[in-house]
DNA sequence: TCTCTGGCTAAGCGCTTGCTTAGCTTCACG
DNA sequence: CGTGAAGCTAAGCAAGCGCTTAGCCAGAGA
């Protein structure tokens, strides 16, 4: 699947033609990773020529920033969602089994999200790494949450909170969608993360 | 630390021109990517002009399957002498151990070796996914030896496999050398793959 | 129907890239 | 001492890059 099969995650870019470019970019940034993408080749697959992309964005950088915002905080907001349940347990496998099903369901929004930060702007860094941030104090809250009422055992709370955040972030560089259901990924991660930290 | 602060990992590249030129190419890559790496960049990370470059290695494309190939091998060999111990409890935590502090601790090598394989040759990525192929093979055959003696609750073995795996390789994208001690960093993962599995 | 504007293309600019070549220097060997 | 070869540099080549500009066309509005 790419990005172009997934309209609706899209539609709220207006023009038709910015979002095709935007797309377009997606899919070759995924592919090709940010720095051997060119803007001739996000104008091909958009069906323009490369002066259009300009019309649409100021820059290839821009490009990038938009895709990377919306995949930061669409990733956040799944989190927030995610956090419900009357106990940590429950919390926890809900945010691991809905991170890791997002960046298995959008492992192209995912590849530039998790690889692609070193070719953002200081300026757009700095936006995207607050979100980071929310998104690790997130899975870290929970954590404590549990260590806190006494049902999971964490000796080391910054260096689980990374390896639960790895079991999920690494799915965008494997996954591709012969690899299986997302929500069955989900799943067997919630169980893994889980086992991980139960007492 | 970068490539150069650990000078016995490249002992074996001969003569010094071409190791420093190895060694900076690896600091390059690891920092900005291949993509966003220049020959120019190297060449002057080894003090040397740009064609110095093509006197030692053929293209750019060499030195890095050089780096990614080394790496390989020496991740593949730091596995096969971990793979030791009495149970598969003992052995799984032996290669977790081993193959997290290898990707701490070498994370200059880790991050080409796990992140710029789009961008060798056909030919030479065939090489490198033989290794790849290998080195997941160990951590299956483990997780299996432990399902088939009973310590082991592991309900889908080629999901796990890639999760064990996931913790490891992840350390490539976020190590750096301030995040603490690399044998540390493996026993925590040792732990943590170990509750993964229990039965 | 006419005019204006926005979206687009063709062509191009200035720069950078991976790699090549001619020539120089140094060192080793006879 | 002379010669040859290896290692290197300065300079350059051909191709491609991100982005800009001039002009065209279609559609909307008066």
């Amino acid at each position: 699947m790419s990005a172009v099969t997934d309209p609706l995650v899209w539609e709220h870019v207006q023009p038709a033609a910015a979002r095709r470019l935007l797309t377009g970019a997606v899919d070759a940034f995924a592919e090709r990773g940010y720095q051997a993408t060119t803007t001739r080749d996000i104008a091909s697959r958009a069906g323009m020529s490369p002066a259009a992309l300009y019309v649409h964005y100021p820059s290839k950088e821009r490009l990038l920033f938009e895709i990377s915002l919306y995949g930061h905080n669409a990733a956040l907001d799944v989190l927030r969602s995610a956090d419900t349940g009357p106990t940590p347990a429950d919390r926890l496998r809900s945010l691991v089994a809905a991170f890791t099903a997002w960046h298995a369901q959008h492992h192209t929004i995912a590849r530039v999200v998790q690889y692609e930060l070193a070719a953002l702007s200081p300026e757009h860094l700095a936006e995207v790494a607050t979100i980071r941030r929310a998104i690790s104090a997130q899975i870290e809250q929970v954590l404590a949450d549990g260590v806190q009422d006494g049902t999971f055992a964490v000796p080391d709370l910054p260096g689980t909170t990374l390896a639960v955040l790895s079991l999920s972030i690494d799915v965008a560089r494997w996954y591709t969608p012969h690899r299986g259901d997302p929500a069955a990924l989900g799943k067997l991660y919630a169980d893994l993360a889980h086992r991980m930290v139960l007492s």
